[in-house]
DNA sequence: TTGTAGGCGTTATCAG
DNA sequence: CTGATAACGCCTACAA
């Protein structure tokens, strides 16, 4: 007999069903993982004898025998936006009836402790990986390919991913909304942008297109990440100084924008015939609010839900397409 | 030799760790996880093997043999509101420094299914269990007392806590702002509550104490939950013709409590002199939007935190009390 | 301070 | 369709 531990949890295991079935434990497994292989009496006794005798299946040592642990490790920035926790809401969902759970991770925008906090994902064996951003030092791809495990980026594009991608450029954002305010007529600009990586980008695409149409952007400091109302608050009054008699102002966020339009209406500044706003994510704020927001739509819930169908597909086998571009679009609303 | 698996892996294991070290696996492990028990000269020579070759220690496989799998599993109805994502990212930040993961689960507001999703998240062995809400059913009572591990309710109160609890009591909050209405003079109350267990109590703590003063209340049809801005629009209109020539509106959130403000201000009906507005949660929303809007005050984040840290204390054998109530207070804002 | 022995609870594999 | 056997990779317990 075992000379260690108490087994104090009393907790009834495999053995225990199939005595008392009078089964082999393998068949209650088999119960368990492969009914259908399992014939209708053996099964419903050995059922009618977990469900007696309350047994929970032990998954932590099935994960060790069978190599898979049926979790999926998610590492973001924060749950703290819809940005974000739209993603994680539909990939959790998505993964939860395929009987996934998502151990989740957040970075809390600290990139440069990318590498130990994947390393301590791994350490619990995920079956898949949905990363955050798709900028990775070199020995965080290292790290990510000899985990051997289907990753998902999101949020964001690059020609080489990892592995698999779900996303869009940022720039090309920045740079439509350049063009839709230069179609408007505008010449003077401005921007509040966050500084993460994704903000930076967009706010870059914004500048260089502006600059293509002959303009210059205004900005005020970058704003932390993720930022919220009282940043575009903030942002506006100190940008307000500066503005031209008539200019177009890209935010970083939905909400950088409504607190830049409270605030606008707060100076008495005119939107959007003074200034114009578009902001970024159509979030609830932006769509219900008076005046509502112009701004860059992008289904969150969407990349999250074909961030975990890729890696379902790819832990069944298949073979999904490793770098999905997810459309952006600028929906015109009451502020431009 | 092994007549199963490939091991095409090729993962780097412990004893491989041993082996290049020249010692015994146990000591690697110590190095891993009680280095101060390991000489100086030992420990350093197996970390640099460790770095070496890479090593991932495979928790699944330790948590087997310990019997602790250093994961907490979360329960809440979803991460799309502040309500909740506050708690769950307070709650994972703390367990994170802990070393411990969170495996979370959205139940989407389904009580019916949460016995289920517990038993599922039981699977997977935590060492520990987070829940909203306090309303049980019995199996589910009896399920968490069998599972042998920490539970720690949060976000409602009740007498009997399963295990752990820290929340407050929604039915005193509804109170609290009837009597907050009552004392600035107004005898007319009106409310748009949400229709999950926390959100009903609040109302049914507000009708109470408005009848305790004399008063009744008008309402819409319960709001779906999460209950969103658009939903606090449709529930004004709908409540708009039964207003009396003043009115005070209790709102399930902030978000509501926002839409309300937004739709009246269209509608022309003047808050507060007409409209007194309450809403909920103390949201980024309410505090930085124009007129600011008076709220009850929770602190979401603390919550979490507070559940992590007695989830902490109880697995280091410690006895952390059982039932924590944290407090609310309103804070009149200029919607009332 | 380090090592040895054995098992944690399940499932892959092969045999019947 | 069902069962016997041997790992899965690590850590508890005990010994040296």
């Amino acid at each position: 007999m075992s000379t260690r531990r108490t087994g104090s949890t009393g907790a009834v295991k495999i053995t225990d069903v199939a005595a008392a079935a009078g089964v082999a434990p393998m068949t209650v497994s088999r119960v368990l993982n492969t009914p259908e292989r399992v014939s209708v009496e053996t099964r419903e006794r050995v059922q009618a004898t977990i469900d007696r005798l309350g047994y929970v299946p032990n998954l932590i040592a099935g994960g060790l025998s069978s190599r898979r642990s049926r979790m999926i490790a998610a590492i973001v920035p924060t749950i703290a936006s819809p940005m974000f926790s739209d993603p994680v809401q539909a990939f959790t969902d998505t993964l939860d009836h395929a009987g996934y759970r998502v151990i989740l991770a957040l970075s809390n925008y600290n990139d440069a402790g990318e590498e130990a906090l994947i390393r301590a994902m791994l350490t619990r064996r995920p079956d898949g990986l949905l990363l955050t951003g798709a900028q990775h030092t070199p020995r965080v791809q290292r790290l990510l390919r000899d985990a051997h495990i289907p990753v998902v980026e999101i949020w964001d594009a690059t020609e080489q991913p990892v592995d698999m991608l779900v996303g869009f450029d940022h720039a090309e954002v920045g740079a439509a909304v350049a063009d839709f305010f230069a179609a408007q007529g505008h010449t003077h600009f401005a921007s509040l942008a966050a500084g993460d990586p994704r903000g930076l980008a967009r706010r870059a695409g914004f500048v260089s297109q502006v600059a293509r149409h002959g303009g210059t952007v205004i900005e005020a400091a970058a704003l932390r990440a993720p930022s919220g109302i009282a940043d575009g608050r903030h942002g506006l009054r100190e940008l307000a100084p500066a503005l031209g008699p008539r200019t177009a102002l890209l935010c970083s966020s939905d909400l950088v924008a409504f607190g830049a339009v409270t605030e606008a209406r707060q100076m008495g500044i005119a939107v959007p015939e003074r200034l114009a706003i578009c902001g970024f994510g159509d979030f609830d704020i932006g769509r219900n609010s008076e005046p509502p927001i112009t701004t860059v739509s992008v289904d969150g819930a969407a990349m999250g839900r074909i961030a975990a169908e890729n890696l379902l597909a790819r832990m069944a086998g298949g073979s999904p397409p490793s770098r999905i571009l997810v459309p952006f679009r600028i929906i015109p609303r009451a502020t431009t």
